[in-house]
DNA sequence: ATGTCATATCCGCTAATATCAATACGACAA
DNA sequence: TTGTCGTATTGATATTAGCGGATATGACAT
């Protein structure tokens, strides 16, 4: 499946900087972390993504349209469903820098704001 | 110097999945980018760092402030100023896999909207 | 063509967060 | 102690991006 078309391609420049910023920002939402983890262990269709987030079906492609357009996922539609898989394996490799960073900082990045706010980024 | 005090921990359990993502999303802005980037020729002074990327003081702070805690940075008082420095191997490696990241994916990622709103996040 | 399943898009809302300006705080010098 | 430099924090504001729900679109079966 070609990418999806919410997206439009717009010419405006950006820094390497903002670049980069977008590839880790893109997985920067526990909703997209958990969906790539749920993808490691093989291709599913968006249904079976939305069983397994429980968030609403609309909510789920979005991210997904995200994760494809980034470059994180790929799809291919199969008959009335789209499965989606891993695109390739710097996924997996970025995943697991990212958790062994978690390790070495001993989850204070739990309470880091974020940056700024009038208040904790964490409320319950 | 210690963490800097804008921050207190917060007892709030969170998933690995939220963890992992708030790892990346300390990477996901491009001024912290652009602040680790500098940082990699070698430590730098708040000041210094301040004059390079160009925002206000307090600003600058914030974000690295945001670096130390998250795990990227270490700071070290200097008699008035602050030193700041790439806290460890791991920084540089995921600098490098997000930048092999955007090569493999074309730059497409500068016209993903990450992920809904109304309109293209990305305005001039 | 019509109905149904699966996915994509839009709308309104709210929370998160980037920014500057102003101000407070800490270390050092005179 | 007083002044100054460098840094930290707060206040106000605007933008970004998450969310559910409603609706539109596409594929397939009847």
């Amino acid at each position: 499946m070609a990418r999806p078309s919410i997206i439009e391609p717009i010419p405006v420049p950006l820094s390497d900087d903002e670049l980069i910023a977008r590839i880790f920002r893109g997985l920067g939402d526990a909703t997209r972390i958990r969906m790539l983890r749920f993808l490691l262990d093989g291709p599913r269709t968006q249904k079976e993504i939305v069983a397994e987030v429980g968030l609403s079906q609309g909510r789920v492609s979005q991210h997904l349209s995200c994760l494809v357009w980034c470059g994180y996922l790929e799809s291919e539609r199969k008959g009335r469903a789209v499965e989606y898989r891993i695109s390739n394996v710097r996924v997996a490799a970025l995943l697991d820098l990212g958790a062994g960073f978690l390790d070495a900082t001993h989850g204070d990045i739990g309470s880091c704001r974020i940056v700024d706010g009038a208040g904790p980024s964490i409320r319950e």
